[in-house]
DNA sequence: CTGAAAGCGCTTACAG
DNA sequence: CTGAAAGCGCTTACAG
């Protein structure tokens, strides 16, 4: 392949001049400019980033590491929508004239020291270290050198982190169900051992609150369990003593297990949502815009978290992160309401009459 | 960092034996090699491929460009599953000691020159190119000089290519349907434009011909379009009219579409699959394993095609392709037979009276 | 089994 | 606005 000293030798200047005209790190003369760029393109000029690299000890690249591609073998198969955690990262990697190396632990974490090793000889400049849902992870020590933010995952050591806000979510979710005149929510959860879902819960419990209704426990049942073999069963009865409480809408932990009540009430004769009302978590539309009724969803924002993720990555890098910039983000989502969710007339007519009463 | 040269300096010896130590490609003595090895560690050397790839001229890195990665503006946004697709790659990726450079088009086709340019400055060995659904494709002319396989489409100038085999996947899915006891099969397809579309209604009508079944156009419709802005009346519509040619199993054009059935025929009371089979396509596991009751569905071995992808150009790059090789390759995958299919007892009895008849 | 010299293709640091 | 020299950190090609 063509090099800097071809394009040089064809514009009729030295290799540096050519330097300048591609990075534009000094002002070049326009006429000398159109020659080296004719002659860029008439050599099929592609310059080495190898050799930039090198010498330059800037390498231009961003490592992200994640175990989203990949079967996973921890709680349920929560990976695939990551992608877009992927996207939106690209999205402004790119903009910054860097490019992304993705390394797929393939879910198998003694991989990863491997895939850092790579990452290193490559010289990245920061990592972004993906979970493949909310939870707390311990980094390896030879990461430590250079920047990295965490995403979807928090560390005992306080690094940089980026986390949905799974509490606030939830929140918007039930508090906009109260206004859509529902006050008997129930839920069917994740263990609380899962981290978003303790947090979930949280902000189901801080609506109810805020609206002044009582927690009813109830109405409050966990209908998933890792690895069991006939998860429908247990879904069953979680959604058997859930409707003993008499809900008009059902919460589940995420669109997946919002899929299978779908399944479990129609077999029931129940309707959704004329006889009840069902929203989900995670705003899957893969899942949510096909079911039908399409299904009322709390976003998980993958793709905002990925953008910021590789924002303050980059200030990291830059060295222009604000001192008092705390070390973890949470970032919010609105909640997608769709038609899985009907409103309770009466009682939202009740409710304006009241505030129009006094 | 360190470099080699710290690290020949602590063990003694010249760089050129450390870089025997770390290549292994000359015999080296026991005392010198662990003296070496010794100094690595203790300096915590990691080589740098910038300089490697430089001097060497083989960089070690594979492109692969995707738009898999994206909310896809086409047909349907068929796009999150391709995510095996690029597993399977990296799998055999890895065991060659490389590195697979990824490259997200954004769905948005303008990018790609750009993505290109950024894999040309890496100096990739090959280059594997994956479209979002089955299509012919046209590569940019600057690739055409080192290696690329096609992942997911082909273009005219008979670049190697690794395909799904849609014809063979929807003709195993419908015999195996037969051989459960169905004669009268619904199918609910794509617009035949759909290049999957097409070669899964040949495969449909093979299996009936090798049954000896007739073909009736009213059991066959589509039942999604690009673009419709009320995609549930389309199929509602579609759906209709399948149902009015009797069918004992409808089959659809993909697992999506099949989550939509299961909502419209609840909608109308009839059960599944008591009353009616179901069966999908892509067996895309998140919605087949969770619908109720389980998707029967006929896989779209994306691991499988990456895996094999990834070989081909491997084998392309390191020149032991054979010369008799074709240039395209089809991927057949097995139905994953699941609740959602009765089988019709019957018939079936049926069926093996006769055998046993004469 | 080991080493000295050169060079891969850029950018840095300096000079003019 | 432009250029000559040196060097980034390896591996190649050669020699012993």
């Amino acid at each position: 392949m063509a090099t800097i000293y071809d394009v040089a030798k064809a514009a009729g200047v030295s290799p540096k001049t050519v330097s300048r005209v591609m990075n534009g790190d000094a002002p070049v003369n326009q006429q000398t400019r159109e020659s080296v760029e004719r002659a860029m393109l008439d050599l099929n000029y592609v310059p080495s980033s190898a050799a930039r690299t090198m010498r330059s000890q800037r390498s231009g690249l961003i490592g992200m590491i994640t175990g989203a591609i990949s079967t996973s073998h921890h709680f349920e198969d929560t990976g695939l929508p990551e992608i877009y955690l992927v996207q939106g990262a690209q999205r402004v990697i790119d903009q910054s004239n860097r490019t992304l190396l993705i390394a797929d632990s393939g879910g198998s974490a003694e991989r990863i020291p491997a895939l850092l090793q790579t990452f290193l000889e490559h010289r990245v400049e920061g990592i972004l270290y993906v979970a493949e849902y909310h939870r707390e992870v311990s980094l390896p020590l030879n990461v430590r050198d250079r920047p990295v933010v965490l995403v979807n995952c928090f560390d005992a050591a306080d690094t940089p982190a980026i986390l949905p806000d799974d509490e606030g979510g939830q929140f918007a979710l039930v508090d906009g169900l109260v206004k859509r005149g529902h006050r008997r929510i129930g839920y069917l959860t994740l263990p609380q051992s899962q981290i978003a879902s303790g947090l979930r819960v949280d902000g189901y419990a801080r609506a109810l609150a805020a609206n002044g209704i009582d927690y009813d426990e109830g109405l409050v049942q966990i209908g998933a369990l890792p690895s069991i073999v006939n998860e429908f069963d247990l879904l069953w009865d979680a959604l058997d003593r859930v409707l003993r409480a008499e809900p008009t809408v059902i919460c589940c932990a995420n669109d997946k297990m919002a899929m299978r009540v779908y399944g479990l009430l129609r077999e029931r004769g129940i309707a959704i949502p004329q006889q009840i009302s069902v929203a989900g978590y995670d705003d899957y539309r893969m899942i949510a815009e096909h079911l039908h009724p399409r299904l009322t969803s709390a976003e998980l924002p993958y793709a905002a978290m990925g953008a910021l993720a590789a924002d303050k990555l980059l200030r990291l890098i830059g060295g222009t992160v604000k001192p008092n910039e705390p070390n973890r983000e949470v970032v919010s989502a609105p909640v997608a309401w769709r038609e899985s969710v009907q409103t309770r007339d009466g009682v939202v007519t009740q409710l304006h009459s009241r505030r129009k009463d006094p």
